[in-house]
DNA sequence: CCCTTATCATTGCGTCTGCAACCATTGTTT
DNA sequence: AAACAATGGTTGCAGACGCAATGATAAGGG
């Protein structure tokens, strides 16, 4: 309590809470879904995307926007898939620069597998604190705030969407 | 919409807004700190947290703890900062197992430096789209989800807290 | 049409991280 | 008090990441 009372200032105590949150929730989620199925939950969430994405493929660049990694990291993301068996690289027919990451019918499969239970251990460690309230507040925010952070993202969207606040 | 509805799982939904959104705000963050200060977002937040502890100092394993890291990766980690000059370690009188990290003058310094400019940044990309009311509610939020994922916190804490929501 | 600029992906390199093994110290049991 | 288990920290090792440089293709301007 000398100088830079600003270590109290209420912006970095809900920073602090959003970043201990969650490196507390992905410290969980990558446990178990190491444990249970050996993926790291960047892996979990670039098969995600692939699954959700139109006709299971998505160009790396924006594969690499949707995930948040640099190119190079998508890159060789999409190689330690390819080698699993799980994602194929595809020639982008109309631009012979660009590489399409296309989920296999064998990674689509390891994608039901899991869903399931990642579900439950989400339910576990996420949303099970959260009543119906909670999570549509919550919800409405992380939409404006990942909006703002992240405008790029909206084209191709986390999904459906539209799902408007109501 | 074949099998795997599964897919459009609002718990789903939450968490990759969640994610994507921490995402986005650490990628912006950090990209300043380095930028301004040469510094990453993980070292910053071992920083603050010292600042923030009595004594200015705190346990490596508690620190660990706080930050969420590996008891390894920390002690990289304050071997660099050591090396900075930010911070010192120091014996434990009690315990001679336990050893401390201690903001060092030149470490409160550079935190002191820091603060301003960081607080900007995080208005600008964080708060600042958020009213009054999202800012409480999301407090609210966090500050359950926390205790969940992360019951060890409480003691320590992030903080001051008992900010009840009020 | 050619030349310049921008975009997409990949690779070399350095850095950061966690796991497991290790040593020192502390606490506990008998 | 001796043996055993638990705790705190450090180090070898390998994995994953980002940055910068590179090569290939596409788009725009004169």
């Amino acid at each position: 309590m000398d100088r830079s009372d600003a270590l109290d200032d209420p912006r970095l105590t809900l920073a602090g809470l959003f970043f201990e949150t969650h490196d507390g929730l992905t410290a969980h989620l990558s446990r178990r879904l190491e444990a249970d199925f050996g993926m790291s939950h960047q892996t979990f969430e670039v098969l995600l995307r692939l699954a959700r994405s139109p006709d299971q493929r998505l160009r790396l660049s924006d594969l690499a926007a949707q995930v948040t990694m640099s190119a190079s990291g998508l890159s060789r993301a999409v190689d330690r898939l390819e080698l699993e068996g799980t994602v194929a690289r595809v020639a982008c027919p109309t631009d012979r620069r660009s590489v399409y990451a296309a989920l296999t019918d064998e990674g689509r499969a390891r994608v039901d597998a899991l869903l399931p239970t990642h579900l439950e251990h989400l339910e576990e460690e996420f949303t099970g604190p959260l009543d119906a309230a909670d999570r549509a507040d919550l919800e409405r925010i992380l939409r404006r705030l990942r909006d703002h952070v992240n405008p790029e993202a909206v084209r191709a969207s986390t999904f459906a969407d539209d799902a408007v606040p109501r």
